[in-house]
DNA sequence: TATATTTTATACCGAATCGCATATTAATAT
DNA sequence: ATATTAATATGCGATTCGGTATAAAATATA
């Protein structure tokens, strides 16, 4: 599609835009230089920047893209319909499973990255609170469709816990926490939060 | 104590540690360079390196020394006895005191700030993930001593949900949430693990 | 007073930083 | 074939990076 008129690209964006989400997911923000993403991509520094701009438009593209695979993943493996405990048990795993790399606990790129240049840089700043809402809306969905008869509050306070779990999971994952105490911080935390729902809607206290 | 031999210091050490958080906490380490630091505290670099080493060491011990702040901070505010809710409470509006400056929201140095170096940087690493462990444990202890009723499994999970909200506090200040959003966040977070809490423990649900 | 010891001050090192200016190359449109 | 357009390649340039070598200053001890 629009085969332009100049000479045809020579690499393919969406393989560039991984290696580069890789590397800013690995050493952050600053850390990261336009040489690493010059190596990693195969693409000279010049052609980085007229393809995507500075490297904080680069950064923030990346952002984006980390939040997409995240959505595509999560969708793809969160049953539709369960249980809240069950629901937030798949997610919780899935996000486990999406922090991990073979060279060790990640994280997340946006919360675990993305805040320590929050001050500094307002575009970023603003993308990171951007996709904080985003999470809280996507839990409270999520809550919201396996838990109709819940009362709105109670939808609300389960809906930020659960994202907080997830904040601090992607935390512990990237300081190198081991896996096997992750998941049951996880399953811990799902049984936690659906007990909460389940206990506010009127039914008994089952833990 | 200990007056040396040579040419006396002409700083305060508490001082200039004091300066160095500051920087550290604003900008992250790899953003904030060892000029910054030489500007901030008024002692030029080979001075600083005489005195606390290479940059890492430095940052080492900014992440040592805002553990103790918030340790000293958390003491002074937390009354020693309460209700888990009013305890929680406490513990999360000193939090968010402590995790604001007057140039806006700044998190904490170390979950908002180390984690991004810590696939990078070892030694940061594993600070970060021992200092994790402490925010855990200590909670584990504030609810213990206010809710000795409660089962062991019980007081474990609401200890992780409750760091949990810590590490997502922190998050949301950086990210420039305003601070009466984050009040609503810390008062839902808190009901919710007390009411937690009160239900494994054998009373009635009172969300 | 003379020497030892510690801190400060100046200057410098090589390497890396981001960005861009300037070719050069390759494909298409006329 | 020629002009146009776009992408790549080379390289500069000013700055900044962390760290250090060396010398000057200030105190305690002998």
């Amino acid at each position: 599609m629009s085969r332009g008129r100049g000479r045809p690209r020579k690499f393919d964006e969406v393989e560039v835009r991984q290696a580069i989400m890789h590397c800013f997911w690995a050493k952050g923000y600053t850390a990261t230089s336009l040489d690493d993403l010059s190596k990693a991509t195969g693409l000279v520094r010049p052609s980085l920047y007229a393809a995507f701009g500075g490297k904080e438009d680069i950064f923030l593209a990346a952002m984006n893209d980390f939040a997409a695979r995240t959505r595509a993943y999560l969708t793809d493996k969160v049953p539709p319909e369960a249980h809240p405990r069950a629901a937030l048990q798949a997610v919780f795993t899935a996000m486990l499973d999406l922090y991990q790399t073979d060279e060790g606990g990640r994280g997340c790129l946006v919360f675990s990255t993305a805040t320590a240049e929050a001050p500094a840089h307002p575009e970023i700043r603003d993308k990171l609170q951007e996709q904080l809402a985003g999470s809280d809306h996507q839990f409270r969905r999520l809550l919201e469709r396996h838990t109709p008869s819940a009362a709105a509050q109670s939808l609300d306070a389960a809906a930020v816990l659960a994202a907080a779990t997830l904040h601090s999971i992607g935390l512990r994952a990237r300081s190198g926490v081991p896996r096997p105490a992750l998941d049951d911080f996880a399953a811990s935390a799902a049984r936690s939060i659906a007990a909460l729902l389940a206990g506010s809607s009127g039914e008994e206290c089952t833990g």
